[in-house]
DNA sequence: CCAAAAGTGTTTGCAGTACACCCATGT
DNA sequence: ACATGGGTGTACTGCAAACACTTTTGG
C-alpha cells in the first residue's frame, strides 16, 4: 500500500542541474571558511593533559585555543588535520581522529568558519614539541577554562568522546612508555576517565584479556617493592579484536 | 624535568595575526563549498530502507544519491541539515544527527566540496513523502549498489553509526507504530542488526528494562494468536538513562 | 484440526563487584 | 622497624545464552 504511493508508477520529475551551474555555485559566492581544529591529549605526572596555544587574534591574546588552522583548497580534510599538528607542534606520526563538526554561523568572530575537530592521544615524552610559538604547552584538564570561542564546546566534545573510545579500544598504551607497569595502566585509566577503580578487579580484567605480555622485568628506583613490567600486544589485539563493552576489548 | 622543558621561562614568541587578515584569508582566496549529505532510514514491511534520489548532475542522473544540497552562508549548520531534508522529502520535525565529515579533494566531479554527513530514522507511515523530484523513494538496504561519487561509503559510515547507537539508545521506536508488538519490535532489531535473536531472551531483555507500557489491547486482523500491544515509555527512559552496553539502556 | 505465531522458565556459565591480607623493597 | 605500594583469591550477584512446550487465534 504504502509502496505503490512511494514507488509511483507515474514519471516523477527529475530537477537536473548542470555541471557549470554547480561549479558556479561552488566557487562564486560562498564565503563560508573551513578550519580544522585538533585537541591533543596527552598523559604526564598520573594527569591528563591537554595542548593548546594562545590565539591567534589579537583581541583574544589572553584566551588559549585549540590547535586550528584553515584547510588549504588542495588538501584533503584528514590532511589538513595532521598538515596544522605538524605546523603548530613539530608533532609527526600521530593518529589523528575525526570527531565532530562545529558549523554555528557566529562561532567564531572573524566570520563565517566552519570547524572539523579532530583530537589525538598521546605519549608526552615520547614527542617533544618542537615548536613553542603561541606559548604552546600542556594544561591539566582540570585546570582548563576560558578557551576562546567555542572552544570550551570543542574540547568537551573530544574529552567525551575520548572517554567512550578509551572503554572500547585500546588507544590508552599510546600514552604510556612502551614498558609499563599494571599501576601505571591503572592511573592512566582513572585520569581519562575520572574515577577510582578497584586495584585486583582491575588487574583481573587485564590479566584475562591476555593483551599483555609480561616482560619479567621490574620497576627500578621505586621507593616501594617494584611492580612488573609489561608490554601491550598489538598484534595479538588485532587478531582478536571484536565487540565489547566497559573496558572490555 | 620534561616539564620544565615545556613550560621553559623563555619567553616564547606569539604569532599574531591581526583580525582583517583573517578575515581576508576567511572570504578571498577558499574555493571550498561546503554541503550536507542526509542518510535517511525507514522501516516498512521488516525491512530497513533508506531514502535516494537520483543524481542532481546530468552527468549521473542514472546513479542514486544520498539527499543533500550546499550550506547557505547564513545558516547554521544543524539548521543546513534540516532545511536540506525539508526540501528535498517535504519531511519536517525529524531528528537528524551528525555523523561524519568527508573532504577527499577529489571526492566530488564538480568541484572541492567537504560534505558534512548526517542520519535520521523515521516511521515511513507516519511521514508521507511530500515530494518525489528525482525519482525519491525508499531503497531496500540490502540492494543498495552504485551510489554517485562516495555515497556509498558515506552511506556505510551511517549504517554502523545507526547499528551502533540504538544498541545504545531507544532509537529504534521512532520507527514503529505508536502502538507495537514485541514481535514487531524484534524484526525492527533484527532489520537494523542484521542477525536474528533468541524470542524469549528478548522480551525477558525488554521486561526488565521495564520501558514499555502495556496497552492491554492485542493486535487486529493477523491470521494466528494475535500479540499484545505497547508503547515506548519515554518519560521514564529519561528519568533513568545512564550507561549502557549491547541493548542496555 | 491444522497452521502460525504468542507466550512462558530454567539452567548454566561468565563477568563484574566487593572485599582483606601478606609480600618485597627502600629508608 | 616501618612505610609504601605490589601481588593475590573468594564469594556473591546479575546478565547472557541455550533451549521446548503449551496456548490462542484464524482458516
Amino acid at each position: 500500500m504504502q509502496q505503490q504511493i512511494i514507488f509511483s508508477t507515474d514519471k516523477p520529475s527529475i530537477k537536473v542541474k548542470s555541471f557549470s551551474s554547480i561549479q558556479n555555485e561552488i566557487q562564486s559566492g560562498n564565503p563560508i571558511a573551513l578550519s580544522v581544529d585538533c585537541v591533543i591529549f596527552g598523559f604526564d605526572e598520573n594527569k591528563l593533559k591537554v595542548l593548546l596555544i594562545r590565539s591567534d587574534l589579537k583581541k583574544y591574546q589572553d584566551k588559549w585555543t585549540l590547535l586550528g588552522d584553515l584547510i588549504a583548497p588542495n588538501e584533503d580534510l584528514d590532511d589538513a588535520a595532521y598538515r596544522i599538528l605538524k605546523q603548530r607542534t613539530g608533532l609527526n606520526n600521530v593518529y589523528l581522529e575525526q570527531v565532530h563538526t562545529f558549523g554555528k554561523v557566529k562561532r567564531h568572530p572573524a566570520g563565517r568558519v566552519i570547524t572539523v575537530a579532530y583530537y589525538s592521544l598521546i605519549n608526552i615524552k615520547h614527542h617533544k614539541l618542537n615548536i613553542l610559538d603561541n606559548e604552546l604547552h600542556w594544561h591539566d584538564i582540570e585546570n582548563i577554562s576560558e578557551l576562546a570561542f567555542d572552544h570550551q564546546e570543542i574540547f568537551n566534545t573530544c574529552y567525551e568522546r575520548l572517554q567512550k573510545r578509551v572503554q572500547e579500544h585500546p588507544l590508552g598504551f599510546n600514552l604510556l612508555p612502551k614498558k609499563f607497569s599494571l599501576r601505571d595502566l591503572q592511573n592512566l585509566y582513572e585520569a581519562i576517565l575520572g574515577f577510582k577503580m578497584d586495584r585486583r578487579n582491575f588487574r583481573k580484567k587485564f590479566f584475562s584479556m591476555d593483551f599483555l605480555i609480561d616482560l619479567d622485568e621490574i620497576e627500578q628506583n621505586v621507593p616501594h617493592r617494584p611492580g612488573k613490567l609489561y608490554q601491550f600486544n598489538y598484534a595479538k589485539y588485532e587478531k582478536k579484536k571484536k565487540k565489547w563493552a566497559g573496558i572490555d576489548f
